[in-house]
DNA sequence: AATATATACGATAATATATGTCGTATATAG
DNA sequence: CTATATACGACATATATTATCGTATATATT
């Protein structure tokens, strides 16, 4: 079944996150405790998500106390395909449609004998097109789910520092 | 990364033989042996992938010596979407978009807190519809991959048996 | 300076899924 | 009766995902 990696789910609620509370006007730091907090989600690999997004360039980051994220890119920027790509690797529906991860013709060991190629390559050109066409900026669409909850709400005092206090550093 | 199953690979290098050998107007017979063989594919699942063709009604299946298959359904009839649902099941990109395999509310640990089950609804809804947009006989417009290769260069003589001939039984 | 908090990241363990194999039963042609 | 082929459950192996652990570094506060 074509089902997302749960990797790939918690960067979209910790994007989701970080774009809510931007859009608030109130440009707090999130934390990865924040977020794992928050959703429930385990602490470790929200901690780790929130790193790789931070090395792709989609969030900023700050050490130390008082350190955290906030959103960097904006989202309408983004396609879900380049986000897939920074999460679960590159679109690739079978191995012969992925030649810069096998740069070795033979990396499928059916390959010389496949008749199948073409067809494979037409199909998994038109699903990333399809992700490509999808930006990130909708889940913006979707903020009224929140159903009023205020996200800052189990987020410390002494958390509540401005983007611009945290840029200093 | 989004990929498909071996199973769901061999498939459809089984129902492109089939469909291929079909408009040869040669209505031989295929075993799952003569796909193997032919294709190198591992002779048991590749057994068992015609089965379950069989069990969904997408081929024909004939019992014993000079038994066989050979396709039933016109490709035209079927979608991606529709094959991919017998290969893999149905398509959910996150648990939560999949309630008819779990109808328990809970089945996704973070649901209750969960605020992008919208956004993936919309986005798990548009792919359904782009995979259900595309057709298996478009299998058909890759025939030229084929190269002239004889599809019964290593099929037995004594299978060289008509579909009319296998429905006596 | 010492402490608490937070990011950074490699290594490894646990779990789940996918893939492949084996054994046996049944059907049919010759 | 034998060879061939589908049918299918049970099991073994391999791979990938998911989670955890340990340690290092940076920074604000006291």
């Amino acid at each position: 079944m074509i089902r997302l990696n749960r990797t790939t789910e918690y960067g979209l609620i910790a994007l989701w996150h970080m774009s809510r509370k931007k859009s608030t006007h109130v440009n707090l730091l999130t934390t990865a405790r924040e977020i794992s907090d928050h959703y429930g989600l385990p602490f470790e690999i929200t901690a780790k998500t929130l790193q790789r997004l931070k090395n792709a360039d989609f969030i900023h980051s700050s050490h130390g106390a008082k350190g955290g994220y906030y959103l960097k890119k904006n989202l309408k920027d983004v396609s879900f395909a380049d986000f897939l790509s920074l999460m679960e690797g590159g679109q690739s529906l079978v191995i012969c449609t992925f030649p810069r991860e096998h740069p070795e013709d033979g990396s499928c060991e059916y390959r010389d004998r496949c008749e199948i190629k073409s067809f494979m390559s037409s199909l998994n050109q038109r699903m990333v097109q399809f992700l490509a066409n999808i930006r990130l900026s909708e889940l913006e669409e979707f903020y009224s789910n929140n159903n009023g909850k205020d996200l800052s709400a189990n987020i410390p005092v002494s958390l509540l520092v401005s983007q611009k206090e945290a840029l200093k550093t």
